[in-house]
DNA sequence: CATGTGAGTTACCGGTCAGTAACGTGGTCG
DNA sequence: CGACCACGTTACTGACCGGTAACTCACATG
């Protein structure tokens, strides 16, 4: 994805393992940062700071604030497919098993207590939403999302399966979004399963009530 | 650019009642540019710039930008009760109704073109999460949401109606949510008012499908 | 005419932010 | 040894931001 720069010094030092670079160091810093604080209330001298080093390294390591927010940004949208893989990989074949256990890791996710919803989302919160790159790739990560849902409502047998991938979807996001307000999993995500189960109930030929 | 959003503020014309005073000018389009582009983003500059006039008088008019932050978000909470109160006022005694039309009147809002998603909440994304009154306030207002929709489950007869009304406020949330990044009406809220009756009549007794 | 008030103008303060320049240092390797 | 390399340090620029001071003007009322 990002080219060059991810192993063009390291792989030695990985092998080693003692010494993380200072690179991922500010990475790593960042990510969290920008996922705990939001994208535009970290700076580049705080994220330096956390991660021990300084604004110097964190501009010999990466371009611009924006390319970090960037790689950042697509960083999370890989552990999530990753997660979403490993999660559906349980179930091969049984696409109602994989939509429940994707919701009940979802749920997983989102109960922790450092959870403040999707990364992806919330940047596209702080966002002037027109021009950049940053708009576009959040853009397309949550077409993605639409996409493989709906499609796994199709191979469920779903009678409208756009609608019901849709409804997930709308499931999915509300229980990131409301999330951000609701401690813990003290908010309205508590009835996330439920409605899951339902929605698909809803959408099958009125039997099998598990697997 | 800002075109036309008054009539040129008319002249000393009306001592009645109306008031063309800075204040409002300024509150008017902050709340505006707020929505439009997220707080942090908004400089009282620019917010006194576009209202025609400059940032003296808007100090003048509000103590400071929390000050006027606050505002604004009190101003959209009472929007969304008063547009809420009407709503269901058309159909008293009938909670069924009172619900869909609460949601198929969201859906109108969420889908307009101007729209972009849930101020209140996009604010809460924005915030440390912590400290201030504005997130107490944020926290408050999706506390009220959550307490009335599972009310109205309850007014239903719903079997579990905070279930119910839980996973109503997952679907209001998440079409907000998804609304920040689907343009128009091309998004996942295509499926919410499918999804919001199948709910409802999960938690039915198995009769009523219409009025 | 005097006076008070709402409003526009210019200039400024202290702080923060992204980003850069120049230099120093300790280690590694040919 | 000496070159190189990754990293640390200090100091700086230019822009912007929230907020303030001091002055001016228009105007309405008495």
């Amino acid at each position: 994805m990002n080219a060059a720069n991810d192993d063009v010094a390291g792989h030695e030092a990985e092998i080693a393992g003692a010494k993380p670079r200072v690179r991922d160091r500010i990475f790593d810093t960042a990510c969290e940062l920008f996922y705990q604080h939001g994208i535009r209330s970290v700076g580049v001298d705080a994220i330096a700071a956390e991660a021990g080093t300084n604004k110097m390294s964190f501009y010999r390591s990466f371009a611009s604030k924006d390319a970090l927010v960037a790689e950042y940004l697509r960083e999370r949208q890989r552990e999530f497919w990753e997660h979403w893989e490993a999660t559906i990989a349980a179930y091969p074949g049984d696409p109602r098993r994989q939509i429940e256990s994707l919701f009940e890791a979802h749920l997983v996710t989102v109960k922790d207590k450092a959870c403040r919803g999707c990364a992806l989302g919330n940047a596209a919160g702080e966002m002037a939403d027109d021009d950049d790159v940053l708009s576009e790739l959040v853009r397309h990560f949550k077409k993605d999302v639409r996409k493989r849902l709906r499609r796994m409502a199709h191979e469920l047998g779903a009678r409208d399966p756009d609608a019901l991938g849709d409804a997930l979807m709308l499931l999915m996001d509300g229980s990131y979004f409301t999330r951000l307000v609701f401690p813990g999993n003290s908010g309205p995500i508590a009835a996330l399963m439920p409605a899951v189960r339902a929605l698909i109930a809803s959408q099958l030929p009125a039997s099998s009530t598990s697997g």
